[in-house]
DNA sequence: TTTAATGCAAACATTTTGCACCCTG
DNA sequence: CAGGGTGCAAAATGTTTGCATTAAA
């Protein structure tokens, strides 16, 4: 945790970008609550309880930063709004979103990055990324 | 094209639901342009353009209940809003999208159908759907 | 006729921007 | 001290809602 905020400076630092101590802020919420997959009211809110006030505008400034360097990825669960998670290396990662509950548990499933290589090289495709929403009903929600 | 029509009059009634004039539009520009994958947005400049005057109000309205009811499917490909398209059967169906030029591809893989199922046994979930971006630079784009 | 659907405009939610000021490098 | 970063408030998007009116069934 303390070695990704490192990171996090070398990467900007190597971009002549700045680390400065709202980034910094930032960058540690989102890896504090990786679980919980935060969005950006929410990052805010967070931080706002801790005493620290940061503006929204800060708060979306860093997060499209952080997407645009690698460092923070962009994931959407059929919201108006999208959440941000520490970017993960991890092959076939995805998501499984309880339509009942809300929550949100994570996958990796390497099967995945094959065919999605197959789909990409069958389409004349140069891949980039992907992002696999899973939608249904988790553990506790399909029983009632 | 016009059974789909038809299909949607059923659905629509089946559940006490008025199949109305504007409804019609609405579908009919779906089905029309299903390559496009329409936004709400688009729909509304299409119609507006074919003389038809409905209002936003009534194609959010008319596109949520599609949704609902399994008419149409809404897709997200990492923008700021939603598109739709005619609700797909077809297995494993997901989108292939340029980030140069926008470009929407779609695919249908057979095998992404088994890998999802396993996924969602070896998490406990009771799955529903599930949606998957893949994004990259297609054929024209990734000469450049 | 009765009930759902529509239009309009206002309200909302989320995200972006312009600009004066501030801080990191 | 130069140039990027921040805060604030206003604007831009995208979508939803309340209410009076219209049109399916």
């Amino acid at each position: 945790m303390k070695a990704d905020v490192e990171r996090m400076g070398e990467v900007l630092r190597s971009r002549n970008l700045k680390v400065t101590k709202m980034r910094r802020l930032i960058f540690e919420e989102i890896l504090a609550s990786s679980e919980a997959h935060l969005d950006a009211g929410e990052i805010h809110a967070r931080l706002r309880r801790k005493g620290k006030s940061v503006s929204v505008a800060t708060i979306y400034r860093a997060l499209r930063l952080f997407v645009r360097i690698g460092l923070v990825s962009q994931v959407d669960f059929g919201e108006s709004h999208s959440h941000y998670e520490r970017e993960i290396a991890k092959a076939g990662h995805g998501h499984l979103i309880c339509l009942a509950c809300g929550r949100v548990l994570e996958f990796a499933d390497e099967r995945m990055d094959g065919v999605i290589g197959s789909i990409g090289k069958a389409n004349a495709f140069a891949l980039d990324k992907f992002s696999l929403q899973i939608f249904g009903y988790c553990r506790d929600c399909k029983k009632t």
